[in-house]
DNA sequence: CGGCGCTGGTCAAGCGCTTAACCACGATCA
DNA sequence: TGATCGTGGTTAAGCGCTTGACCAGCGCCG
């Protein structure tokens, strides 16, 4: 293995040097620069990360902790993945997926052992234990999803209010006036402090109180299975619907086969709209109609809120919040 | 923060003792065993493992390199993951997703410096860039899929022979005599030397002939559009045909919603059967049968004879190829 | 009873870097 | 012209752990 001690002798400087021409952290004359430079080339010099960050106390090593067990690992998440880990690497960052329990065990485990010099959280609940645990160890984290409590913690999410206003909104202005939300199952226990569909929810029942059409909920657990069955009670017990908002990927898949297999031909007798990945929405058929969920936006803020952060700013930054957008698909049209 | 000196005076022994009780690398009495254990437990000691990789030269982490540009992180990929993971942390190693390049030049990066003991390569092409890599370092690594020269590769697979002759057998069986194979898009640059394709659509020429029925190949690449498209070009150029084998999830998901588009009712007047990950299976509509991805089974067989190198076993491990089994869904029947 | 081999433990030298403290030297200035 | 300062560099003390070398004590054997 090349070591810096190697460099150092081949250009004829102390392995200090050598450490602040990589680091950049002290000034060094042109020519010295160049000398080292070369010996690296030329020994293929590669810095042992572990050393440096044994000496330094930062391994610059972002974990995304992923709840493997509780959530699937879907597009949307991929999505936040991708985006996140380009964001870190840009930084000289790397961010490796962690997948974690949600009680907080594993996270203590991890984050005790000095290996991440911070953590992004995705799927938080309102009142997540993973968060004390971050805090007890003096952990810097950012949050993708929010907490109820949100004084000082750096958090991004998909701003729930304005994608149902535009969502709902979209609909009505098609002329439909019977909608359904479908989203998540509160009655779940994992999922009663489950932010997104607390939010939803709420933003809901606020925008369609101001449209003055019904509010008509429909619980349903995030797999197509659920999402079929879903559909079956939706004929049942509101027949009358038009339009459907659903919020979730797999559920909202579900919905339309469920649609598809009684017979509903979408959009002409009852149109879909939700909130998933465009990689997920071409799954569908007819192709889906969707609010974009924001995933490469919010994969990027996050992980760069926290390294931020990391390099010692004190100020918080601004919470970011970014609403969906609407991405028309085939699975919308004005009421029959 | 907590270190072993720490530990050691509280116990009254020297940090040397504590090590060795921590990893198990010399006999200590029990009394003197006891007495540092409730003093790491009293203090909430963790071991710092960035320490302990400098000191060892192993950090005990291993990385899955996963090309993130050129495959979509999917159903399949994400059980990979799961299982290796948790095969991985069973053994005290720690596995987490690095999301390279194709082309070796992040790899590089990450192998040079000492942060990963060993490597699972994901998506292997047939002649690998990424292998020579790993070979010029010396990182110990072990590969999901192969190449085409395997001497002396650590490796697991999909044993697509016994797949296919399973998949075109079970159809066989049903009555059908006209087949299609919807496998990857050989033309592409990037996949022409992607083993699923190459060796499945030799599998399949192979089993055809053996039956004696036609063979017939409809490329495609891997994207629920690219599917849709399929479907067409399928009912157009080979209208007599009774059932499909597709072996890649999204276009199969693709093919699935373009025949129904096109009013093809399944499985009545055709057959769809998918090389897939069951919860895959269950976004079509009708659920897709489907030979199942071995995706789990994978993952830890290969996490293990990475380890098992890393650990010093001498003698290459057996190569696994585990074949897909059939599931049966609603989009197999015999033909009309 | 001297020598031997075990057992359970200590000592100390690193692992490859970072970084505070220090220093030599020439330019600058009162 | 001597004090002062800035620049570009060196020295050395760790970071928290592992591990080969060593050692004290003890039972055992010929």
């Amino acid at each position: 293995m090349v070591t810096m001690r190697d460099v150092a002798k081949r250009a004829g400087v102390s392995i200090a040097t050598v450490s602040f021409v990589l680091n950049d952290t002290k000034p060094v004359t042109p020519a010295t620069r160049e000398r080292i430079e070369r010996a690296m080339t030329e020994l293929g010099f590669r810095r042992n990360v572990v050393a440096r960050a044994l000496a330094s106390r930062r391994t610059r090593i972002i974990a995304m902790a992923y709840p493997a067990l509780d959530h699937r690992f879907g597009f949307s998440a991929a999505e936040f993945f991708t985006s996140a880990a380009e964001a870190a690497r840009k930084q000289d960052y790397h961010l490796v997926l962690w997948p974690v329990g949600n009680d907080g065990g594993e996270l203590t485990e991890l984050v005790g052992q000095a290996l991440v010099d911070g953590v992004v959280l995705m799927e938080v609940q309102l009142d997540d234990p993973r968060i004390a645990v971050l805090q007890r160890t003096g952990t810097p984290f950012a949050l993708i999803g929010r907490t109820t409590a949100l004084e000082g913690l750096i958090h991004v999410d998909i701003d729930f209010d304005t994608t149902v206003e535009d969502a709902v909104g979209y609909l009505h202005g098609l002329g439909h006036r019977r909608l359904v939300l479908v989203s998540g199952d509160l009655a779940d226990p994992r999922f009663h402090t489950y932010g997104p569909y607390v939010r939803s929810e709420a933003a809901y029942r606020r925008v369609t109180a101001g449209y003055g059409i019904e509010t008509i909920l429909l619980e349903c657990s995030d797999s197509a299975r659920a999402g079929r069955e879903a559909a079956t009670r939706l004929l049942r017990d509101h027949p009358e619907t038009t339009a459907v908002l659903a919020m979730n990927e797999y559920s909202a898949l579900g919905v339309m086969s469920g649609l598809n297999r009684l017979g509903r031909r979408i959009p002409d007798e009852i149109s879909v709209l939700s909130l998933m990945a465009p990689d997920t929405a071409a799954l569908s058929n007819p192709e889906l109609t969707i609010m974009r969920t924001p995933g490469p936006e919010l994969g990027r803020l996050g992980t760069e809120a926290l390294i931020r952060q990391l390099e010692g700013a004190t100020a918080l930054p601004p919470p970011h919040l970014v609403p969906a957008e609407l991405h028309l698909g085939e699975s919308t049209a004005p009421p029959p």
